[in-house]
DNA sequence: GTCTATATCCAGATAGAC
DNA sequence: GTCTATCTGGATATAGAC
């Protein structure tokens, strides 16, 4: 499983740009050897199973849909400015591998035991982030809101549209790049708007 | 293809529980036919093939999925009425398909354009709707609204929570049912305020 | 209409030469 | 490490008896 060598890794790349388009049930070993160029024999002889090179790809992709998400939950900074960050942030992942948020909550669907044990250990506690907002709604500096709700609030209103994409696409912007463009470009000030505008006190 | 009689319907009900489930790529012919509890050929005797019989439930899952929202766009109601009929309804049929989006929106990922042809004829018209929001705003009834942004975090907000549920049941309720069942219950009253107060002009 | 048996194909995985 | 050739299982689909 040496993945420090050039063929390991030009697999690892072929292997995520497969198994995101198609997941994995989709995906063909076969496909992912022609993307990466080599024989299919090799991706058995540096993974030994399509399960195994699977979870290879799978544990990284994940971990850059909730890379900044830690980062929101422990940095040292008002609520208001974290979540503005945050926004701006995760929709620049997202727009860099718009593919990723289908393919991981799919592949949660499809086997959520085993897909959600790959991802112990990335850590993610929200207790500081509930007593902050706790804090700050003592404070008097943000109105009272459900933490649970506000992150919920925020990861649905940045992902799914890119979770959705193809069908928004369509039936919404009737296909029209124009728009889509416009869409996209108006997306982070829209989010922050209706975030923001829910808990700050003063405008 | 006479879905008529009882088998072609308890084919059907079985058929879309599997595929649903797993998506067309991870389900089998044989766990169809388990389900339905019958032979295996029978499905072909019925339906022609696996994509065929696929076909047979995607569309009618779909229009599930957008069911209500045509009332929506076309009713002659105030947007505000409008809208938060929406939301309820919209997640009462959530919560009783809670597997629905995460299915059409992965099924709509891995092949586009032929999902997206078995849709034609759903006839989703923006118009009226547009129409609509622009004439309040001149009423000077709401604040000036985007009506794409608007209908989007509409969607976001409702169906968010069931496309990435197990992950979020774990990572932010740390599967606790309670916790789980209290988020549900309140989650109309989160998005109507959330969306109302940014639209509403007088509390 | 419903079953059993079988054809056909294709995917993941292995053996072994180089 | 990388290839060719091959095994094996499993999946869709069909033929044909009842």
């Amino acid at each position: 499983m040496s993945t420090e060598n050039s063929t390991g890794k030009s697999i690892l790349i072929a292997a995520r740009k497969i198994f995101v388009l198609k997941g994995f049930d989709g995906a063909r070993m076969q496909e992912i050897a022609d993307e990466a160029g080599i024989n299919k024999s090799l991706l058995h002889y540096y993974f030994r199973s399509k399960e195994n090179l699977f979870e290879s790809i799978f544990v990284e992709a994940f971990s850059q849909v909730q890379s900044n998400m830690l980062e929101l939950l422990t940095s040292e900074r008002f609520l208001l400015e974290k979540i503005e960050m945050f926004i701006d942030q995760y929709l620049d992942i997202l727009s860099a591998n718009p593919y990723l948020p289908a393919f991981v909550t799919h592949e949660i669907n499809r086997n959520p035991e085993k897909i959600l044990a790959l991802i112990r250990g990335t850590g993610l506690r929200f207790d500081l982030f509930n007593t902050q907002i706790d804090q700050e709604i003592e404070n008097g500096s943000i109105w009272p809101v459900n933490p649970q709700h506000l992150i919920i609030n925020i990861m649905a209103l940045c992902a799914f549209p890119f979770v959705a994409k193809p069908l928004l696409d369509k039936l919404i912007f009737g296909n029209v790049q124009q728009q889509i463009d416009e869409f996209t470009s108006n997306r982070k000030v829209e989010i922050k708007n209706l975030i923001i505008r829910n808990l700050k006190k003063q405008l």
